[in-house]
DNA sequence: TTAGTATATAATGATTTGCTTATATATTCA
DNA sequence: TGAATATATAAGCAAATCATTATATACTAA
């Protein structure tokens, strides 16, 4: 696959987008595992309107998908993203967030739609 | 070197600074060179008190420091800024910003303190 | 159909951002 | 010293940002 040339209104659009802590941390996330909306909600100390409307910015920017799963909706990076091989470049420079994760596994929070 | 543990505040306040297409740009010049503030003014279609304070909050930052020639204040890269590492990961994950150099040689507008 | 749960959207407001204009400060040079 | 050049800072303002509250929509299950 070849690199996309990235010009710099779109790296600094991608930048604004993720100097937010909620945004960049959910796209940390996102970078492991598939989450969704309450998912997010538990994990931050954060509104659900709050959440959504991050995810929205995410989500209208390209960066995130969605899909209804039952009575959830569900993110996932988007890999057909044109700029996906970079924001994930980003995401592998930053720390896991796995605990944020596990926590929620603790709180028994964890939405499992298999 | 150890490389920094990079905390998501902070990684994310970075993100924030780079956000902006005329900070973006710049710090991505001074990957390459030092450049003095009238050097950016004629570069970028943008005002002298503009440049400033763009600076000013990478400087503030600690992203850039500066070091006054003669009449001139230049700045660079702070390689003692503790995110250095990834700045600069970040800044090759961008195109060189070459052409605003040449450009600017060409207008014989680039000031050298050698 | 109705209640409950999950999510999105709209309206509002405080705060932040990024410019502008005006002015202050620093340095050089005649 | 005084004029010219380079840079920084202050004040003011329009637009953008990010939260909140209230409400609408979508789906599930009884």
């Amino acid at each position: 696959m070849i690199k996309q040339r990235m010009e710099m209104d779109q790296a600094a659009a991608v930048f604004k987008l993720l100097g937010d802590r909620t945004r960049l941390t959910m796209m940390r996330i996102l970078a492991d595992h598939d989450c969704c909306v309450c998912e997010f909600v538990a994990m931050f100390d954060a509104s659900q309107p709050a959440i959504s409307q991050h995810i929205r910015k995410l989500k209208d920017a390209g960066l995130v998908k969605e899909s209804r799963r039952g009575q959830w909706v569900f993110y996932s990076m988007n890999r057909q993203y044109e700029h996906f091989e970079f924001v994930q470049l980003l995401m592998e420079a930053l720390p896991s967030q796995e605990e944020k994760f596990t926590e929620l596994e603790k709180q028994g929070k964890r939405i499992s739609c298999d």
